[in-house]
DNA sequence: GCGATCAGAT
DNA sequence: CACATCTGATCGC
């Protein structure tokens, strides 16, 4: 939970994710993403007569948040206060304060944080120097390098200050797997289970906040199933989100809630309030999307673990791990770091401590700023670091977690990484040195340790006894079994693992569901091996091929990162039309009105891919990456003569003027008065100290 | 009756 | 297994 308090040392009139208490004084407001930890104060009777006093306060945040925000009538006062920021696309923005009669013009640029639907990280230039402010993030390792506004030409702007989202900056959190071993690990264990029969569903636990919908909507475009939700007006304009979930119950994936879901779940109901479908009873597993759970495994874990007779966990995490922290923050290289999070146990000397060999700082700074182990003091020489060579062993000390654990096979040596390191590693000693640290660490893994945590484990605690003996449907677990191995017993858990998948195969009793022949699927999902090369033995024929040939092969297909949600425009919304292949079927398309979206149909032979052919828009970060990389700010100044570039590149923004996020005229944004308006020969001379990585004054 | 805060839930 | 919420109790306005 962020605990920033919502302004930065360098500009403090900003406040961000923080709206009560001394920022009631604002000069402006910035929101990340939607989430409620960072929309403390925003609805406020005080903000809300400041409002109203102050016609030049604006809230500025992109497009996706702005219509999450807007779908709750609670913060409809803010509707023509908000000024709607494209992602990657620098804007000047003019603050005013009223009384002193001062302007202070900077540049702030919205960044994809890949936490939630339209979650960004802002990018601050102005005369105080250039920050950044990371909201909550999760990017993969190398994904700051490639953000070409995070650089300038071949290396990263010079950065003040970042402020950090370091919830799991916490050596138990040292990896945590991908997202796209998390999706496949979870798409298949719901393929195996929804193919045994049109009876067998799957609920999806997810806690009531935006974030999982990339999960839904893998799923749904991967197994043509859409997903049921409780509500799904605040996607009216996302149409990607939109046509994977539904409000239809009769459908096999549920994301459903209750609040009292867990009641239902043991009562075998959904909490939707199905129990089952023309007579015959649902046959309910359900699914708990959990980091923190797995932060807490000693031993090394499948993406999915079994912890009850139909109840699994799945590894997914919408934050960085410390070591995409470690990754993030040794390659922006700032002079300060701040967490924004301190993770509850820890202090921010704590924090601060990891964080700061990271930072230019530690190796400037006289005065020994942290000294957290004893090995440290020993090894820590400014200049060791700055070289290189020894500073490694430095951060291995510092940094290498205690208990090391890696719970997936997925131990490539420096994947795609290793062009950024060549890359950067003239640069700044520091990244290579991060980065070198990064690979060697994932040799290690496997901590024996075990800390004989009692497992609680809420729903499947009544069911954990049976769980393990005979329960048909049941084999995998994988290692936690509520404290009932004992530490002599776990060595030799494999074994009875392995034994326990060929006794339970074709043995599944609990379903009444024999072995099929005509399904993918194996009759039981609980199948999934953890990483230690169990998943060749999975009775689930399709998965005889290892896991990570699955992710190879959907490598660039979306996959590969959570894929920015695209708002349509009005215009759009009017025009598209998109077909379904449900059998002569046209679900016109509509981009529905609240109407239609409560009734979907749910077409069993559904398929996305023409709604993505008519969708050009929903783009896919890592495709989009790449394609960035050629284009640089560089060729983006060619074209800045041109007037529509100028808002791709700098867009000089009227806070007074309601920027429409659902507009297509993006490229019409009025002037206002408080903002100066850039002659061209000025613009031209902006972008290029822009694309030099220089301060806008 | 509303908001802020806390405890407890999932 | 504290990721982000919601509910309910209590207190103050």
């Amino acid at each position: 939970m962020s605990s920033f308090a919502g302004r930065m040392r360098e500009y403090p009139a900003l406040s961000i994710d923080r709206f009560d208490r001394e920022n009631l004084r604002a000069r402006a407001y910035f929101l990340s993403h939607c989430h409620k930890d960072h929309m403390k104060g925003l609805r406020a009777p005080s903000l809300k007569r400041r409002l109203e006093c102050s016609l030049k306060i604006h809230l500025y945040c992109s497009p996706v948040t702005k219509e999450l925000l807007l779908t709750s009538p609670k913060y409809k006062f803010w509707e023509n206060r908000i000024v709607t920021l494209e992602v990657e696309t620098p804007t000047q923005i003019s603050l005013v304060d009223e009384t002193a009669g001062e302007k202070e013009d900077l540049v702030v640029t919205l960044l994809p944080a890949g936490h939630c639907p339209g979650s960004v990280m802002f990018l601050f230039q102005g005369q105080n120097g250039t920050v950044l402010y990371t909201g909550d993030f999760r990017l993969a390792k190398g994904e700051a390098a490639r953000m070409e506004l995070l650089n300038s030409g071949s290396r990263v702007k010079d950065i003040q200050s970042v402020y950090l989202d370091t919830t799991f900056c916490d050596p138990k959190y040292y990896h945590i797997t991908s997202r796209e071993e998390c999706l496949n690990g979870i798409l298949e264990l719901v393929r195996s289970w929804i193919t045994l029969s049109p009876y067998h569903v799957v609920w999806l636990n997810c806690k009531a906040a935006y974030g999982y919908e990339y999960l839904f909507t893998n799923l749904s475009e991967e197994l043509g199933v859409k997903v049921h939700v409780n509500k799904l007006d605040m996607f009216k304009n996302m149409p990607e989100i939109l046509y994977h979930v539904t409000t239809e119950r009769h459908t096999q994936i549920h994301a459903c809630r209750h609040p009292r879901d867990d009641e239902c779940f043991r009562g075998n109901r959904l909490p939707c309030g199905m129990t089952s479908q023309n007579g015959t009873p649902l046959r309910i597993i359900s699914l708990k999307p959990s980091t923190m759970w797995f932060g807490e495994r000693t031993r090394k874990t499948n993406v999915i673990v079994r912890t009850g007779a139909s109840s699994y966990r799945a590894c997914f995490s919408f934050h960085s791990s410390y070591s995409e922290i470690e990754d993030f923050l040794g390659y922006i290289h700032p002079v300060n770091v701040y967490p924004s999070v301190i993770p509850v146990g820890a202090t921010e000397d704590k924090v601060v401590e990891i964080l700061k060999p990271l930072c230019r700082s530690y190796s400037v700074n006289s005065e020994p700023p942290y000294l957290p182990l004893g090995m440290l003091k020993k090894a820590r020489t400014k200049d060791l670091i700055h070289t290189g060579g020894v500073g490694d062993v430095l951060f291995d000390m510092v940094l290498a977690p205690k208990r090391h654990k890696i719970p997936n096979q997925q131990l490539e040596p420096i994947p795609a990484s290793s062009k950024i390191y060549e890359e950067k590693q003239s640069e700044t000693g520091s990244y290579k040195a991060a980065t070198m640290l990064t690979s060697l660490k994932v040799d290690f893994l496997e901590c024996e340790e075990s800390n004989g945590e009692e497992e609680e484990d809420d729903d499947e605690e009544s069911e954990k006894n049976q769980v393990l003996p005979h329960d048909q449907d049941s084999t995998p677990i994988l290692d936690n079994l509520n404290g009932e191995l004992t530490d002599q017993e776990i060595p030799r858990w494999d074994v009875f693992f392995k034994r326990e998948i060929v006794a339970t195969d074709g043995s599944d009793k609990e379903d009444n569901c024999p072995p099929s022949s005509d399904s993918p699927g194996s009759q039981s999902p609980n199948l999934f091996s953890d990483s230690e090369g169990f998943s060749d033995s999975t009775h689930i024929s399709s998965q005889n091929s290892s896991q990570s040939t699955h992710i190879s092969e959907r490598g660039s297909q979306g996959w590969d990162s959570q894929v920015d949600t695209v708002l349509i425009s009005s215009q759009e919304r009017n025009v598209l039309d998109i077909p379904s292949s449900n059998g002569g079927y046209t679900e016109t398309a509509v981009i529905p009105s609240l109407s239609n979206m409560e009734n979907q149909s749910d077409s069993p032979s559904w398929k996305p891919l023409e709604y993505n052919a008519q969708c050009p828009s929903s783009v896919n970060f890592a495709l989009r990456s790449k394609d960035q990389e050629m284009n640089t700010e560089a060729v983006t100044i060619t074209h800045s003569v041109l007037s529509e570039v100028s808002s791709k590149t700098l867009r000089t923004l009227n806070p007074e003027a309601r920027t429409d996020s659902q507009s297509s005229s993006d490229f019409e944004i009025p002037l206002s008065p408080d903002a100066e308006v850039p002659k061209p020969d000025k613009l031209h001379c902006l972008y290029k100290k822009l694309a030099e990585g220089e301060t806008i004054h």
